[in-house]
DNA sequence: CATATTGCGTGAACTGTTTCACGTGAATCT
DNA sequence: AGATTCACGTGAAACAGTTCACGCAATATG
């Protein structure tokens, strides 16, 4: 180093070549300049080894080239995952990615978002639970499946199609009276489509069928308790169900095996998300699929570009179905 | 907001207080300041929605608040949950966490280290593969699992007495012949350990053993292979494996049920890391259970308040063993 | 040949904090 | 009562970039 241990600034590397401060923050933000000058900035900057100061730099042009992402946990791999494909694509857009991890307290994403407001990011992904986030106007947001409000672009898989098209999948198997079952948060989000698009397929196309919702307060032992009641005799009163998440269809799976039910000869399972087992590469049942890169380079893309007429600020990605063990193919 | 939607700057909070701009930084940053100021300015700033600037802060005072983590991925779950503790850990001490994802490439681990240097983060905390990675000397750096030189902080299971651990457990189980396999980087580490822990005991304590490593490029196929040519007639040539890692474990588990060979009847199975299933929070086998948050807590705090005599700047933390069903208890 | 236009390097001004030397008034000491 | 601390509020300077009005020279235009 210079003088003292301390990093060179740009005013080092300008004296060192023998220019001007201005020229030297043209060569590092490529804005045009004379090739000689831009080649001595060059070698100057190379020799005394200069790095910009990003915090000098955001404090001046209010642009960091950071986006921060508001996740519940790392623990549920559908979370990990996205995590992973976002921090990819926004490396690939040369943005660093500050996680926040809320453990889905809302008061912790408020807290996030008014970190985040401190000018520590350009814009926010978030896949959060509170029920009336407030976003600051001026801080460009983008939601995962949740709806915050028409300005706020939201971006999630096709939940509603993929409940169409798991209703669709379990009649053409043969179901005769498929049943749907979730359980999750009680925040309104746009996973709840997919108990829509289940109902809407069955009543379009007169399938008897039935529906029940359970919160998580309630405990999946509530929806074992419904299972063991509408099951007589070993024999389930349904023949084909769809449940809202495929760890949650395993635990159906695993409770109606206890009971005597089996799976897929008794009954058909279809779950939602598009899992895989970490140690085999396999979907924890047949499922339907979320585009889980799709959708983390869309909330990226959204977040840097604005939305647009080709990526309008409500996107539905197409999902698809793949068989994985639980159901008659 | 006050004058043209701008954010407000301390210099407002200051003239709303009626105060000077040093004794609004005072009490933004808790130095002592007479009650009567004190509340002064908190309610000024309340009242213009007043955050400091990170920024502005981060220039000045040469403190970001912010960590840097670098791990190769998301989608394996040990390094999920790693990022999550760390993460939880860290805004636990008020810090954030930019994460970066190298893919295991050493060019892009280089390229992060290179980016933090920018004034990014006050330290990192690094999973690394890269064998030369080059750090620069005040620039605080955790390693894990990877030992990266003698001024540079190296947190990690203990490896070795897991090795040893392992090997006891499986004598104990009454395996007379016990076997250690691993596959993994080429690049030394920690976890290299594991297979010298276990070779120690058998050492010690006269124990037949035997001990075989493969590289990742070898591919999985290769120890299938290995374990065909050491099973005659349906019986393999030993009674226990060790294993490197819990989903390795797995994948020779299976492949053993796939030649004939009972899991745990023929032949007891340990690996290693104590990861569970999403699906059921079960172990995937017997397992030795690294202690991940303690890992992540202790990496935090190493980083934030640097090495001492009860945190020295080489640490492995204790890990237990834990039966996961492909051993005899 | 004179004037207009263009291209481009220059450096002062500015960004929002923290820090520190300074000054003021109150409290303590002799 | 006068000198000496002491406590603490003050505001200018510094941090390391970006931006922009300016000026100079070279080229284009009439």
């Amino acid at each position: 180093m210079n003088k003292a241990g301390k990093a060179p600034t740009m005013k080092d590397v300008a004296r060192e070549a023998g220019v001007a401060l201005g020229t030297v923050s043209k060569v590092f933000n490529s804005i045009p300049v004379g090739e000689s000058y831009k080649i001595k900035v060059e070698e100057a900057a190379k020799r005394l080894g200069y790095r910009v100061n990003s915090y000098a730099r955001g404090l001046r042009a209010d642009k960091t080239y950071t986006v921060a992402l508001i996740l519940p946990s790392l623990d549920n791999p559908f979370f990990a995952l996205l995590a992973d494909h976002i921090c990819v694509a926004l490396t690939k857009h040369n943005y660093r990615m500050v996680l926040a991890i809320t453990k889905a307290d809302p008061h912790a994403e408020a807290r996030c978002i008014r970190m985040i407001e401190q000018n520590m990011a350009d814009g926010v992904i978030g896949l959060t639970y509170a029920a009336d986030l407030d976003v600051n106007e001026n801080l460009p947001y983008v939601s995962i499946d949740r709806f915050i409000g028409p300005n706020i672009p939201c971006i999630s898989s096709d939940n509603f199609g993929g409940g169409q098209m798991a209703a669709e999948k379990l009649v053409s198997l043969g179901c005769k009276k498929p049943l749907f079952l979730r359980i999750g948060s009680d925040v309104p989000g746009e996973t709840d489509k997919r108990g829509a698009g289940f109902v809407t397929y069955c009543q379009m196309n007169g399938i008897e069928y039935a529906a029940q919702r359970f919160s998580d307060w309630q405990g999946i032992e509530s929806v074992y308790k419904f299972l063991d009641e509408h099951c007589h005799r070993g024999k389930l009163d349904y023949d084909g169900i769809f449940c809202s998440t495929d760890l949650f269809a395993y635990h159906v799976k695993k409770h109606l095996e206890s009971i005597g039910v089996c799976v897929p000869e008794d009954v058909q399972l279809i779950g939602f998300d598009g899992l895989k087992r970490p140690e085999t590469d396999e979907f924890y049942c047949s499922t339907i699929v979320q585009p889980i890169q799709q959708i983390a380079e869309t909330a990226v893309y959204i977040l840097l570009h604005g939305a647009s007429e080709q990526f309008p600020g409500f996107m539905s990605l197409p999902v698809s179905y793949a068989p994985g063990g639980t159901t008659r193919e």
